[in-house]
DNA sequence: ATTGAAAATGAAATTCATTTTCAATTAGAA
DNA sequence: TTCTAATTGAAAATGAATTTCATTTTCAAT
C-alpha cells in the first residue's frame, strides 16, 4: 500500500534489530512460547519496513527470505508481535487488517485518499489528550483509540476517475 | 450492541420520521430507483433506535413488522440510507459492520468497553476542527474522519473475567 | 548426545460476514 | 391496462480470518 512518510528513517541497524529481537524473546519465554526461525524471519522482515501491511503482504515478503514459511504462520506471529507492542493494527477500512511495526517509532495518525489508497502520516498529540481527558469523564480505563481522516488527495483531485475504500 | 446515552431522546415524531422518509424518496426519484414497503420498513424501523445495529439486528427489528422481509433487502437499504446521509457506519472493529442514523443528530464520537462491548458516545468539536486543519496542511480533501476511543467501563473493572474485542 | 513432552508449523478445511446471482414478483410511467 | 425496468429474497459465491490436525521442531531434563 502507497506511503508517503513524514519522518523518513533508515532502516533498523542491526541494533535496534536486536533490541526488538530481544523484547519479541522475552514475551514468548514469558507466555512459554517457542524462538523458532520462522518467527525470527518475520519479525525481521516486519521491522525492516514502516509500511502498513496486510497479513498476505507480509507473508509475501517473509516468503522471499523463507520459502517455505507459511501464511498461517505469519499470521499468528503478527498477533504475537501485537501482544508484546511490537506490532499495532491499523484499521484503513480497505477490507483486510493491516500491520506497523512499533519499535521505536512516535505515536502517529493517519489521513487515507479514499481513491487510490495513499496514507499519510501525521502527528496530533491532542488526540491522545482527548483519549485520556474523556476517558476521566466517563469512568473509563481508557487504553487506546483510533483516529483517521479519510478524504482525497491532491494528486486524485487532477485525475477524472474514481474508486477504493 | 449495550449502549448508554448522552443526549437522550424521545423516539422520533411522525413528522420526524415524514421529513426522513422524504430525503429517501428524494434520493430514490434522484438515482431511479423505487419505492416499496419494503423500504418504508426498514426505514421506520432504523429511525426507532438509536442503537448502533448490525446489518442481522436490523433485519431482525425489521422482521417484527414485516415477517417476510429478507436480509438482503436490508442490507442494501442500508447502503442506500447511507448514500443520502440518513445512515453512517460506525465500525466498532467487534467483526461485524454497525450502522447508526443520522437524522436530526448532533456528530458524536464513541468510547467502546472492550471487556462487554458497551458504547459511550461523546462529543468532541475539536477533532472535527483537526480533520480540517490537517487536510489543509497536507492538501487532501478530507471528506471524513473516524475516532473512538477503548478501554474498559466502570463495571467491568470490578468484574473478574475479560473477553470481547 | 539422547530423550520425550510440549510447542510450532503449514496445508487444508472451516467459519462467517459480506456480496452477488438469478428467477419470480412488483412498481409506476405511459 | 400494459410494459419495462427495478425489486425481492433465497441461495450461492466470495474472501479474509481462524481453526484443525498430522508432522516436525524446540528445548529442558536426563
Ligand atoms: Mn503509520
Ligand atoms: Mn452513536
Ligand atoms: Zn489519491
Ligand atoms: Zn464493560
Amino acid at each position: 500500500m502507497l506511503q508517503r512518510r513524514i519522518d523518513d528513517h533508515a532502516p533498523p541497524s542491526r541494533e535496534d534489530m536486536r533490541e526488538a529481537q530481544e523484547i519479541f524473546y522475552k514475551h514468548l519465554k514469558r507466555v512459554g512460547l517457542k524462538h523458532t526461525e520462522q518467527r525470527d524471519t518475520i519479525l525481521r522482515t516486519f521491522l525492516e519496513t514502516r509500511d502498513h501491511l496486510s497479513t498476505d503482504e507480509l507473508f509475501r515478503l517473509a516468503r522471499k527470505k523463507d520459502a517455505k514459511i507459511g501464511f498461517t504462520t505469519v499470521y499468528r506471529t503478527l498477533k504475537l508481535l501485537a501482544e508484546c507492542g511490537l506490532a499495532s493494527e491499523v484499521a484503513f477500512h480497505d477490507g483486510v487488517a493491516r500491520y506497523e511495526h512499533q519499535f521505536n517509532r512516535r505515536s502517529h495518525h493517519h489521513m487515507v485518499c479514499t481513491d487510490c489508497g495513499l496514507s499519510v502520516e501525521f502527528f496530533s498529540p491532542e488526540v491522545g489528550k482527548l483519549e485520556e481527558e474523556i476517558g476521566r469523564k466517563y469512568h473509563f480505563d481508557a487504553t487506546r483509540h483510533t483516529f483517521q481522516i479519510y478524504g482525497v488527495c491532491e494528486d486524485c483531485r487532477k485525475k477524472p476517475s474514481r474508486k477504493l475504500i
